[in-house]
DNA sequence: ACTGATCTTGATTGATCGTTCAAACAAGAA
DNA sequence: TTCTTGTTTGAACGATCAATCAAGATCAGT
């Protein structure tokens, strides 16, 4: 019975957020929680394998860590897209523009990544678009018929990742805050085009 | 007259592209072009010297690399979007699904990038989305009068980075064509909207 | 040929990296 | 007690990192 795994990622998870992967040590892990080398690499056998790790608690904890914060209160299906990057905000504001999407970080540091890696990397991607066609699908005829909802899921995290990386780069949130407005735009004129049929 | 720091900078272009920027040594950077270190560190002070010439060249570059061979035979303005657009796809084809574009990898690779960092990378996204706000412009009246043009311009560009990475991410350019074929239908939407005004 | 500035050589530095392992420790079963 | 099994300790390892620098080479101007 020893907490030292979820120590380990607890901490991980925390430090490849900051330092990214490659300029997290294995020693900053043990500092941060005050394990010694022996016992991290008794829980996991390398590095990779704590990153591993992160992946899957990203995986396992969307619902809890991403979904049910940004949706306490909304129920109108394209509000609650819009309310879920609307916590990407907080996010980016709280940090003073530093914030990166941990796994669309990851996801670009790792030039090379080991298959099980990558796996789980496209594995919290789509997760994450999943959670975006639920709303898209729940929103029913206010889109019209013929529309890709896969595909507008995918765009909406890649409006948001895109946002995400021009913010920090600018340390400036209003980056994100127009890619939203433009994705806003599109909804919009959307649920216009399934009004009035052409 | 020495061609030393063309050398580096051409082979840390390529480096930092396929590895990154951490990743690449400064061993790596001798072996690719046959110089000792002292000559490098001769030229450039330090790593992160050459970081800000390499960041310097793509600056400087953005006509004759990217702009001028995509926009070859293409005169409309819209159609220069995409154009640009098509020619990251052949890179990630051509790549095999594991590019990454230079500057979208080292802005979310850097945590902690120095100010000098941090404003080449910025000034490299402005110049970029100028080009693709240089053709919104041209296309004149095609759009909506109150259309914001640098909001959608830095659109095309979000959703540029955000399509590579979940292309390079899942091995697979069809990520990427989805996303160019949302923001297509996002700017039919404009055009129809600008011929028929509410 | 001489001088001074510029550039190159490559062995070397100290720091830090991920990882290992023999030894010590803890706790339950016999 | 004694044996077993699981866990922790932390010094140490070899590799690699970015960076240094005294010594030598090269070149232009005189």
């Amino acid at each position: 019975m020893s907490g030292a795994r979820e120590k380990i990622i607890q901490a991980a998870m925390e430090l490849f957020w900051l330092k990214g992967y490659n300029s997290t040590s294995i020693a900053d892990l043990l500092s941060r929680t005050q394990l010694n080398s022996g016992s991290l690499y008794h829980v996991f056998p390398s590095k990779q394998d704590v990153l591993i790790g992160v992946l899957e608690a990203y995986r396992d904890g969307i619902e809890q860590m991403l979904l049910e914060p940004a949706w306490g209160q909304v129920d109108d299906p394209i509000e609650k897209i819009f309310a879920l990057l609307n916590g990407y905000r907080t996010m980016i504001v709280e940090s003073e523009c530093t914030y990166g999407c941990p796994i669309g970080s990851l996801a670009l540091e790792l030039h090379e990544p080991d298959p099980k890696v990558r796996d789980l990397l496209a594995e919290n991607f789509e997760n994450w678009t999943r959670a975006v066609e639920r709303c898209l699908t729940a929103a029913g005829k206010r889109l019209p018929a013929k529309t890709d909802k896969n595909a507008l899921a995918q765009f909406v995290l890649t409006a948001m990742e895109g946002g995400v990386m021009q913010a920090r780069t600018h340390r400036d949130v209003s980056y994100f805050d127009r890619a939203v407005k433009q994705l806003r735009a599109h909804f919009e004129l959307l649920e216009k085009a399934a009004k009035a049929p052409a």
